[in-house]
DNA sequence: TTGAAAGCGGTACCAT
DNA sequence: ATGGTACCGCTTTCAA
């Protein structure tokens, strides 16, 4: 039996090998109780023999639908991201929906790329800063469903957010119990909205204790390398007692300039971090554990409600938020632990 | 302005507001030059005014291509693969190809949904252990354009891959040096080509040194838990001098246990892993680096290839294979340099 | 229960 | 340069 390329069979060819009619053919295919038993197994085994598949196009463009849904990154570096694919491509195919995914960092045009997948999907999910609100808005016009995630909120569209400033308040606070005084922000708030709600929260949680937080190192990535180079120049310099690190990356990136100044964490520096990477056990950094795979899971079923309701025409429920809760996770990069507890 | 949700607007209601016929609009809007400027802008003013996108379904039936492809992981846990998704998502991307991803870890039927897959790209990346070689032959058979990444190759289909046996050699060979003897091997060959590959690798460098590696531990997983039950048995029993294992995570999960058990590394245990995570560097692990971002970006690169020689019905060139080189990591986890260099 | 036929929304060939 | 129209492959009334 030699291996041709049996190409693409069509219904046609099903219907005819079986003879019947496509009509039946279809129904047959797809356990509608409109067929006798004896003519489904006879149109099921001539679609078996010619490999049958039915063609994924025509079906959405018959159905008006694509089973399918997307979501947007701003780009895929570090293991956070990894770990919301995973929750989001698990929820969404227990759905019965394939995953479109798309990275919008090195693009030339971001808003273009998007709108070309949203073409493809029944829904979309928009992650952090990849593009501008009114681009979501335009979409969300559209009447596509979209879930916002880990990103500010649009009017009218669905928010799942990992909570910021509260857990960042904490972690102020314990910084200043270490005592530490003099604390430095590694991280743009401008850029970021997770980054400006860890910040707000930073600062909060000092203020409260009468600590002032001076103005932020903007940093313009935040990966290892960025946190590196901002920590070079901020050792030479007047050197704070503690960095709050706006993810763990950058926090790594400064352990990494504290090691080859020759200096300690904590007792030179003490640095923290946010997102709880594999890495930061293991370097010992103080850091924010975020629910990662959840955060996807959450983005996937609701957007799958709004696909449901779309379908439905049922009534169109109002936008939903949901903050999913963070925590603090102490390592020893925070400080020593000057008093034994009795 | 009340926000309308303007659905979709087809071709027909471009063509009827610009007073022209739904050819000259696709030609129009596609840029061909059997259309006047004026014309063009005529057409492109109405599709702008009624927001009009043409339907993915629709271009995909007529044109007969999906213009997407798709990446199969066997999961995505671990910093390894979002790294192999970025590579991969970036040159697709620049051939003008979407990206679906599919995860057929906890799935009931991972060849159904492979073909599933399979119906809506022009060409598919099948990583690793996700479907057995029939599924594979199969799908290739169809015509579809595959791919074979970090995965054992299957007759006439490409296949992308890091290097195993030689640097795994030469990892055996590096802990001979160190003086060990007793050395352990951490994950079971027969759950996946590329530990079977490191395990040979692993065995062909001690033989080469006369030493003989015993039987692997035949872990069920390769995550940090599974590493860390291993070791807690392995160390209450008759302790090797080093424990190789099949990746990071398992070596990370050593390393825990070696702590929780008191004892340190690589005096009392040498350990070595494979991927060079991020959290290798600061546990000090000694392991190997692989190209991953470079591996996707391969199979992306051939599967575009494949998908034109389909396309324009040039000749198909013969099935391809590339090993792509890997890189030993030396850190202080696989023993302590006794000698000092003059 | 089954079949005929009208879409679904485009592309591209054939005329004009 | 444009328009008319035959597909692309499937789903889904509407009749029979």
């Amino acid at each position: 039996m030699a291996m041709k390329a049996l190409s693409k069979a069509t219904i046609y060819q099903v219907a005819q090998l079986a003879g019947v009619s496509i009509a039946t053919v279809s129904r047959a295919l797809r356990d509608s109780d409109l067929v006798t038993r004896e003519t489904r197994e006879r149109v099921r085994a001539a679609a078996q023999q010619l490999h049958f598949t039915p063609s994924r196009p025509a079906r959405s463009l018959a159905e008006g639908r694509h089973a399918a849904n997307g979501i947007v990154f701003p780009d895929l570096v570090g293991p956070y991201y990894a770990e919301v694919v995973l929750g989001y491509e698990a929820a969404a195919s227990a759905a019965g929906s394939s995953v479109l995914i798309l990275t919008t960092h090195g693009r030339r045009d971001p808003a273009a790329a998007v709108r070309e997948l949203a073409g493809r999907v029944d829904g979309l999910t928009v992650m952090g800063r990849t593009v501008d609100d009114d681009v979501v808005g335009g979409i969300a016009g559209t009447g596509l469903p979209v879930v916002l995630l880990a990103r500010d909120p649009v009017p009218g569209v669905d928010t799942v957010r990992a909570g910021n400033a509260g857990t960042a308040r904490a972690l102020a606070e314990h910084l200043v119990e270490h005592g530490h005084r003099t604390i430095t922000f590694l991280g743009d708030p401008a850029r970021s909205p997770d980054v400006a709600g860890r910040h707000a929260g930073v600062k909060a949680g000092l203020a409260r204790a009468g600590v002032e937080l001076p103005d932020p190192v903007r940093l313009k990535g935040l990966d290892l390398e960025s946190g590196r180079r901002a920590a070079e120049r901020l050792l030479t310099g007047a050197r704070p007692d503690a960095v709050i690190c706006a993810n763990d990356e950058v926090a790594l990136g400064v352990l990494v300039a504290v090691e080859e100044a020759g200096l300690k964490v904590p007792e030179d520096l003490a640095v923290t971090g946010w997102d709880d990477l594999l890495a930061a056990r293991f370097a010992g950094l103080t850091t924010v554990r975020q629910p990662m795979r959840e955060l996807g899971a959450t983005a996937a079923r609701w957007l799958n409600r709004r696909i449901s309701e779309a379908t439905e025409s049922s009534e169109r429920t109002a936008a939903r938020r949901r903050i999913l809760p963070t925590e603090l996770v102490v390592r020893r990069s925070c400080g020593v632990h000057k008093e034994v507890r009795s």
